[in-house]
DNA sequence: TGTTAAGTTCGAATGGAGTCGTACTGAGCT
DNA sequence: AGCTCAGTACGACTCCATTCGAACTTAACA
């Protein structure tokens, strides 16, 4: 929470240092069901849209260790449209997502899904979309 | 397993037997997608919805060797509407149907389910519904 | 043959999800 | 201050799923 990383400035040279957040002052996530709130018949709502299938089998099978913005996906629709699907895997309990300055970035929430709803996830990262979709 | 118990008949006094379909002569599947045109997204958006997550877990867990009828599940639902759940799960691919007389029953295709989309059905089964659901 | 009962079909009403344009917000940069 | 860019908010539209009543179909059975 208040990990206000007093970067140490000795007045006179500021070091300009790209601080990646760290584990400790990761922004907070965006409003998001408990782990303990997580209903199946939700996730399986959310995940049963192919561009939203899409997503989070994207950030399973390519993410790095950081999350990733709207844009990393390279979807070919509006952004409001982007917005909506984001949000329904948020609020459905799939994803997570931080602001990071203008950027929303987001996750898979594994360990959350995994503890619920074990080999879910595998159907997801197993799924071969069908040709054109995705965008 | 085929024991067409021929039950004693003398030629004369047609026996009317009532024979119990043995799984050679079973009458056909209504119509149904292939095992290998399965979807994930539209399986899944088949259990998305709670009554049919209901009737799916019920005959995971509660089905005895033969396939049930509509009204085996006692839903509190019109008929149209369970015509409509029930087609639901069929067209997806979750369910098969065959026509027995009037009774139309269904069971799970778990060999095929199993086949395309390992672990799933396992979630269905471990579904804990919601307080007020499955009508 | 007539009744009963299981389930379908149709049609209508409702609500919600997906799609998108437009306007807006807010952080970062110069 | 002003620009840019990521994403949101809002509203409109379309479409689909859900729900259900009412009429129909048909097998079983007395």
């Amino acid at each position: 929470m208040s990990s206000t990383s007093s970067m140490s400035s000795t007045a006179n040279e500021v070091p300009v240092i790209k601080v990646r957040p760290e584990p400790e002052s990761l922004p907070d996530p965006l409003p998001e069901p408990a782990v303990e709130d997580l209903r199946l018949e939700t996730v399986l709502g959310a995940l049963s849209d192919p561009l939203r299938l899409g997503i989070v089998r994207k950030l399973l099978l390519e993410s790095e260790a950081f999350d990733h913005s709207c844009g990393w996906f390279g979807l070919d629709r509006p952004k409001s449209s982007l917005t909506h699907h984001f949000r329904a895997l948020r609020e459905a309990g799939v994803t997570r997502q931080r602001q990071y300055g203008l950027e929303r970035r987001s996750h898979v929430r594994v360990d959350d899904l995994n503890a619920r709803f074990p080999g879910l996830l595998g159907l997801v990262a197993a799924w071969v979309p069908d040709r054109a979709s995705t965008g």
